[in-house]
RNA sequence: GCUGGUGUGGCGGAAUGGCAGACGCACGGGACUUAAAAUCCCGAGGUGGCAACACCGUGUGGGUUCGACUCCCACCACCAGCACCA
């Protein structure tokens, strides 16, 4: 079979007919919209693509059979580390390698056979694109959602930059893969906490593998409890105010032997005076600021602290003195950054109140001589509370409620929900990102751009290093920094960081229903009529933080009347990796590396495309392997024999009833992206016809 | 540690309460060929048997059911995500 000839012909046909074009607001047909993830512009496509890019075409070209209006874009994800290095490196202008880099990409999906509607692309460095990004974070700014602020943040020494709490997972830094430190700096940051409880909505709503959904659940990490108030005095008894703490264990605070605090805590320097190790107290703070989050982690088990003496507080519940501890355990980002500790039921308050020969008090039935007996255990045995006054003998289930009433009576607690997750910093001391559209004036501080300014050209510059202290290779630009405040006209320094990568890609589905729109980011009416994402694919490397991100967006915008739905996707499905035979992602510098375009040279585009994906299910990681090509090459040849032999005038009542089997088959395998079946399925069907044309000749 | 998922021939994998192993690869036998490749036909989970057939068999152990890869309980292994979150 002269596969060449046949992708030339029909590629050449789709490139001048154009016959995958979406149209707005199509009078009859209802319209669908399938997504794939833009790829990042960086070198070569890979069998990443050829796996993640296939079901979607696919159920692109089904829904066009089936009379949709199908919207299946793509554009490029072009700001970034990848254009960035190459500039630093090669010497190339980024913009120089972004272009070459979406003429490429898009050429060899143009040889995949996916049917895009190329006219909609957009890359996401382009201006016209752009300007829009930065209209979505000036409207953040402008509703109160954005906010500059100095506080200990992620930063990547290597890579020079501060990271999101997203971004360096584990301690490290998820670009270059090196330790991250805690570092103070100027931030900005994203209201996205506020967005926990619609987010988790948003989870409820969107169709998605379990685990998916669970780890995002996990990320945002929900936590109901109590918050209550301890007064705070100095050592001769004089009253300083009060500490808040947040708990999930109500029912242990009879069994409080002391306080922990963050090293980072404001109240160590609002009482600096009365604290009496304040020495000792300082350099335990400096020691924990210089510990990587990864050196945190590495030694859980060693628990390091140290006392504030001269301060304690007093338990409101039973009037005891509790003395107060700073232990970098205790994190300063997460509920009031202060805990109860009661060494007898928390294995934390256990280890430490060893380490530091604090008293324990048991509260609750068990054995905890040798390490303690924590919630889920006291729980599931519904355990009997001890040394609790009137709760003492009390079952654990029924002692919390009872006691969390009693709390709050005393008007010293109220319930709390506190998440895990914090604030989207939002700002990196780079070059090859979305300049901010704010700047900072003598008189009136940080003053946003006006809309009709946008969009704020990044200015070309030949060096595109971060500067020696960190701050981006933009505040090396003097010409461009020093400028008027659009205010009152005065000496005004514009923001110097740009915008995380994860910037562009927050909204671009929003994009492709109105790409040349120089308006608005997108016509209002055009996105009521497109809606929400049907079915959006993609790998699952980054999918939490992509799509929460994506909630958050579409959340605001949708809040501020910019977009007519709050879920930006129906459902999403993440595509397995392509495994090699070590067993481990494919990539570039695996061994035995394969590209997809040499897989194509050799057996043909579609060939490739059904090979890869009769190897195993989407949502699958499936290995790589030439072995069974040679299967759907036979299979092929067999279907392209066909025209010779089956005519229409032979086709049996037999053929129809196999025929319409088929079609039952593979439009649910479709729906639900099980190709491998759909290919066994036509392979089924071809061995019937070939039989029953036989049959026919035989008669 | 926590959460979610997975576990089926030599291999990739089908089957979600009803004949386990569809489909494909690799393998064995045959046809065509001087020969090979390609193509076509046949075979094939394991054990025993010339054979009809019998027994065993979906990570391990138990349970529910007329019937379990499938549902329930416990355990083991692997994969992924999170991880001192109070």
């Amino acid at each position: 079979m002269d596969f060449k000839g046949i992708e030339e012909k029909w590629q050449k046909r789709w490139e001048e007919e154009k016959p995958f074009k979406a149209i707005d607001f199509h009078p009859t047909k209802p319209k669908y919209y399938v997504l794939y993830e833009f790829p990042n512009i960086s070198g070569n496509i890979h069998l990443g693509h050829l796996k993640g890019t296939i079901p979607a075409d696919v159920l692109a070209r089904m829904k066009r059979f089936q009379g949709y209006n199908v919207l299946f874009p793509i554009g490029g994800d072009a700001f970034g580390m990848p254009a960035e290095n190459a500039a630093i490196k090669k010497g190339i202008n980024p913009r120089d390698f972004v272009a070459n880099g979406m003429k490429t990409i898009m050429g060899q999906f143009k040889k995949l056979g996916l049917s895009f509607d190329f006219d909609r692309t957009v890359a996401t460095s382009d201006p016209e694109y752009y300007k829009w990004t930065q209209w979505i974070f000036l409207q953040l700014f402008n509703h109160g959602k954005a906010y500059k602020q100095k506080g200990f943040v992620n930063f990547c020494p290597n890579c020079q930059t501060v990271l999101s709490n997203e971004d360096s997972q584990g301690g490290k830094c998820d670009r270059c893969g090196g330790a991250v430190v805690q570092e103070e700096r100027w931030v900005w940051f994203l209201k996205m906490k506020e967005y926990s409880e619609k987010l988790l909505e948003n989870i409820d709503r969107i169709q998605m593998a379990e685990n998916l959904k669970e780890a995002q659940r996990n990320w945002i990490g929900r936590s109901e409890g109590m918050q209550v108030a301890f007064d705070l005095f100095e050592d001769n008894g004089t009253k300083l105010g009060q500490i808040e703490i947040f708990t999930t264990c109500i029912e242990t605070i009879y069994g409080i032997t002391f306080l922990v605090l963050a090293p980072e805590i404001d109240l160590v320097d609002k009482y600096k005076d009365k604290i009496k190790n304040l020495d000792e107290v300082m350099a335990y703070r400096k020691q924990t600021a210089l510990r990587s989050e990864f050196d945190r982690m590495s030694d859980l088990k060693e628990k390091t602290g140290c006392k504030l003496d001269g301060l304690y507080v007093v338990n409101p519940v039973n009037n005891t003195k509790v003395p107060l501890y700073l232990a970098d355990f205790v994190l300063a980002g997460y509920g009031t950054g202060c805990v109860m500790a009661v060494p007898s039921h928390d294995q934390r308050d256990y280890d430490f109140a060893k380490a530091f020969n604090i008293p324990i008090i048991q509260v609750i039935e068990g054995d905890i001589s040798k390490q303690a007996v924590e919630k889920k255990e006291y729980l599931a045995k519904n355990s009997k509370l001890m040394n609790s006054d009137e709760f003492s003998g009390m079952p654990v289930l029924e002692a919390k409620k009872k006691i969390s009433e009693k709390v709050i009576a005393m008007g010293v607690g109220k319930k709390q929900v506190n998440y895990k997750m914090q604030d989207w910093s939002f700002n990196r001391q780079r070059y090859w990102g979305e300049p901010f559209p704010v700047v900072f004036c003598e008189h009136c501080g940080a003053v946003a751009l006006d809309e009709k300014d946008l969009p704020l050209v990044l200015p070309e510059t030949d060096d595109y290093r971060p500067n020696v202290n960190g701050d981006s290779a933009l505040s090396k630009l003097t010409d461009w920094v020093n400028c008027k405040c659009p205010k009152c006209g005065g000496k005004a320094r514009r923001e110097t960081d740009i915008m995380p990568n994860w910037a562009g890609s927050s909204w671009y589905w929003l994009r492709y229903m109105d790409p040349r729109n120089d308006k608005a980011l997108v016509d209002f009416e055009k996105a009521k009529y497109w809606g929400s994402v049907d079915c959006y694919t993609g790998g699952t490397e980054h999918i939490t933080r992509h799509v929460l991100y994506a909630f958050f967006w579409q959340n605001f915008l949708y809040e501020i009347g910019a977009v007519p739905t709050r879920d930006p996707f129906v459902r999403k499905m993440g595509s397995g990796l392509i495994l090699d035979d070590q067993g481990k992602k494919m990539s570039k510098s695996s061994t035995n590396g394969v590209s997809p375009l040499e897989v194509i040279e050799k057996y043909g585009v579609d060939v490739a495309r059904m090979h890869v994906h009769f190897l195993g299910g989407y949502e699958d990681n499936t290995p790589w392997t030439y072995e069974g090509i040679t299967g759907i090459t036979a299979f092929l040849d067999k279907v392209w024999a066909l025209k010779d032999i089956v005519k229409g005038d032979e086709v049996s009542k037999e053929h129809i009833f196999e025929l319409n089997r088929l079609i039952k088959k593979i439009t649910e395998d479709y729906q639900d992206f099980k190709l491998n079946t759909a290919i066994s399925a036509f392979m089924i069907f071809v061995k019937t016809d070939l039989s029953l044309s036989k049959n026919l000749d035989n008669s």
